[in-house]
DNA sequence: CTGTCCTCACTTTTT
DNA sequence: GTGAGGACAG
């Protein structure tokens, strides 16, 4: 029976929308068909990559929305935003749905709109700052000194992993620290005042009003468990869950689910045992092997049939999660046609390999008319993507990176969120120390020390020192002068939060707080380049503002502070434009998960690499890269590349390596005999065309070396005793030389500003004799 | 207190 | 090869 209250409605809303829920459910393979019918109940859908995962949580969703279900009684929890942000799209296509009430998006941003709801229940504002990794560990960093600690034992992130750890395994730092076995671990690994830190941080936090992600699923556990009536509360409204990547679920969300789910008991998990690669971040893969246990009465369904990939690629995938030990056993398969065979390319250096992949993409856009958005570069660290790019520009190749330094972590742009944040909750101590002194207005570090040493002393935060105990920290008349001016500034921007659009004041705040005009004054091209990121946040508050007074009409809901909402849970995948359309994708195969190409290319296929070197030591964490190797081939549809260097920079320094143990797990018979490519002569002379793109491709090369050369200082030409002219500090004559290649560097007196050393790399010198 | 130069740690992976 | 924090001089 179906557990609606309204049960004669349903039936008229069944039989008025027959003709539409039989189309739709047509487009579903018996497995699937089942998966998404089976209403009731805990339900597990094993999921074999490219098995339609996606597609049985969408029409799910659109089937339990037909069945006459609101939007608002149902909960889809995703990992990433782009997650949520596919899944809303699809199910508007299935039925013109109306999405837009569903509580639909990660973990993170679900619970934080829980939180902010909620947040009186645990003591927080609900206008509580979201610390990003950055803050979190600036915090930690200055705890670490406050309690005279050395730096290079307690490592911030280090400090950092072990407290989110504890978070994600529910251990508050009071649990932590009356945990024998944990604080024995510390002693072990020397390190025995970790609980201390985390004391303090979590303190700190509170103090401030802020939560880092992982308090994002740790408060909301502990919500729940002081508040039953809350519990209960969300219980009611969320009549039905699903959960999309239930293999990378960690304890903290497990518990969350659980709890959630007990009432109604109406859970859907999706997932694949065999692309779980989270286990870093706390994922237990044991979730998705207990489910059956942990949830009495549950349905498994298995989605087999492979739609995404050619037999080549299905086979290769199934060969390599073999060598694995703790698995479910599925068998994928796919009707789909044989395709091409796994090209292996082996390259000398890592900028080869770039080169090398370049010509490929160049091959593939001719011979296999693939558009450049059909093709994805994968990599296992952030770092790979440098040689790529710039082998892409010099081809003249469109590409767009995700990940790497976030828009929203870097420099410029925090700053400015830090006077917003600052704004709205004056607590925040990690947004005051970063904007006090920035633009410099003469509170330097001592000052800011005293103050820091007031808010302990008071157990308060900084803000509520500078209001009430500052005259008693010591300062001098002019410092408190100063701190006045900057607190007044901060207050008189808080007078127009629900006065002023968000754009209004993020502008005012940006202009008036000095930091557009620091910026604009800067002509390096950094410089230039953070005001335009500036200007390109402003531009993001602006989109904003004017969407929500078109959405909304009204004043309410388009200032600042719902703006600041969940920036700190946005990703740069987030501000994606339409100019993006077109172009090769960049990516860590870990945020590839859950896409599909038609061309990929998995590079750097290199012992230490990938495997990563961390993974070497055990056996699960090495298994934890092969499933992250099958991830990352099973993302392509037609052809699949892979690539490695013999040797690769690393800190600037060349090192060897050998090539990937996954490359010899590949079935012999689904690899194209092995071709190394040399970047000076490149083979396959035969097809007319290559030959035509390739020496355009050589002649671009040329172009483009001929142009930068000049903008270097030519290092050859630097003797001793050569007059020199040096943009900035003018003429000179160089002494000595010392150091090789990039690290030459030149002693020089100018005329006008004595001796320097400078490395010629980057200098712009111009030799004047 | 400010600006500059130097050192050093950084490389898993994401919210 | 880079960016951030620390030391040091003005």
């Amino acid at each position: 029976m179906f557990p609606f209250r309204d049960q004669i409605y349903l039936v008229v809303y069944i039989c008025a929308n027959t003709y539409i829920m039989t189309s739709y459910l047509d487009e579903l393979n018996p497995a699937q068909k089942s998966a998404v019918e089976a209403v009731n109940g805990p339900v597990m859908v094993l999921a074999g990559a490219g098995s339609g995962k996606t597609r049985v949580l969408t029409y799910r969703i659109a089937h339990l929305i037909n069945l006459g279900l609101q939007p608002f009684n149902i909960l889809a929890l995703t990992f990433t935003n782009k997650a949520a942000k596919e899944m809303k799209e699809r199910i508007e296509k299935i039925g013109g749905t109306e999405t837009r009430n569903l509580w639909m998006g990660t973990f993170h941003s679900v619970f934080a709109r829980i939180l902010r709801n909620e947040a009186s229940t645990i003591g927080y504002p609900s206008n509580f700052t979201i610390y990003d990794t950055i803050d979190t560990k600036s915090l930690l960093r200055s705890i670490v000194k406050e309690l005279n600690l050395d730096e290079k034992v307690y490592k911030p992130g280090l400090v950092y992993n072990r407290i989110s750890a504890a978070k994600n395994n529910l251990l508050s730092a009071a649990a932590y620290n009356s945990d024998e076995k944990v604080l024995a671990e510390d002693k072990v690994m020397a390190k025995p005042r970790l609980g201390e830190i985390y004391t303090r941080y979590e303190s700190k936090c509170f103090k401030s009003g802020a939560m880092d992600f992982d308090d994002l699923l740790f408060k909301t556990n502990v919500l729940f468990t002081k508040s039953p009536e809350t519990l209960s509360k969300y219980q009611d409204i969320f009549r039905f869950i699903l959960v999309d990547e239930y293999q990378d679920t960690n304890f903290a969300q497990y518990n969350i689910i659980k709890k959630l789910s007990a009432a109604h008991k109406n859970i859907c998990v999706v997932g694949d045992d065999a692309q779980s690669i989270y286990s870093f971040r706390g994922a237990d893969i044991e979730n998705i092997l207990n489910f059956n246990k942990d949830f009495p009465g549950a349905q498994t369904f298995k989605l087999e049939q492979n739609y995404r990939s050619t037999k080549n690629i299905v086979n290769a995938a199934n060969a390599i999660i073999d060598n694995n030990t703790s698995q479910i056993k599925k068998e994928v398969w796919t009707s789909n046609e044989d395709g091409t065979k796994i090209k292996i390319i082996k390259t000398r250096t890592d900028n080869d390999e770039g080169k090398a992949v370049a010509a490929s993409i160049l091959d593939l856009a001719l011979q296999e008319q693939y558009k450049h958005s059909d093709i994805a570069i994968l990599y296992r660290t952030n770092a790979q993507s440098r040689a790529m790019e710039e082998a892409l520009r010099k081809n003249s190749i469109p590409y767009k990176i995700h990940g790497g330094l976030s828009f929203y972590q870097r420099k410029e742009i925090k700053d400015l969120l830090s006077y917003y944040r600052l704004i709205i909750n004056p607590n925040d101590e990690e947004a005051l120390k970063r904007v006090i002194n920035y633009p410099a207005r003469g509170i330097g570090k001592s000052t800011l020390d005293k103050l820091i040493i007031s808010s302990n002393t008071n157990d308060c935060s900084i803000w509520e020192v500078i209001n009430t105990h500052l005259s008693s920290c010591g300062l001098n008349k002019g410092t408190s002068g100063k701190i006045m001016v900057f607190a007044n500034m901060i207050l008189s921007f808080q007078a127009e939060l629900t006065t002023k659009n968000a754009y209004d004041l993020g502008n005012h705040v940006a202009s008036h707080a000095g930091i557009l005009k620091e910026l604009f004054v800067d002509k390096t091209p950094e410089g230039v380049s953070r005001y335009e990121n500036i200007q390109e946040l402003l531009n993001g508050v602006k989109q904003f503002t004017i969407l929500e007074e078109l959405s909304e009409g009204e004043a309410s809901s388009k200032t600042l502070d719902v703006f600041m909402e969940d920036v700190a849970l946005l990703t740069n995948v987030d501000n994606e434009t339409d100019e993006d359309f077109d172009k090769v994708t960049l990516m860590t195969i870990h945020s590839a998960k859950g896409l599909e190409f038609p061309a990929v290319f998995v590079v750097g296929l290199e012992e230490n690499l990938f495997p990563s070197q961390l993974s070497l030591t055990n056996r699960t964490e090495l298994e934890e890269e092969r499933r992250l190797f099958y991830v990352a081939i099973t993302r392509a549809e037609k052809t699949l590349t892979i690539s490695y260097a013999q040797t690769r920079f690393k800190f600037g320094n060349i090192n060897y390596a050998d090539p990937s143990r996954f490359i010899s797990e590949l079935p012999r018979e689904l690899i194209e005999a092995p071709s190394s490519y040399n970047a000076r002569s490149i083979s396959k002379p035969n097809n007319p065309f290559l030959n035509q793109k390739k020496s355009n491709f050589v002649s671009v090369n040329k172009v483009t070396s001929l142009v930068s050369a000049p903008a270097q200082t030519n290092s050859a030409l630097m003797k001793e005793n050569a007059l020199v002219e040096h943009l900035r500090f003018g003429k000179g004559k160089i002494i000595s030389l010392d150091g090789i290649g990039p690290s030459k560097k030149a002693t020089i007196i100018f005329d006008k500003h004595g001796t320097k050393q400078i490395l010629l790399k980057f200098a712009k010198l111009k030799i004047l004799s």
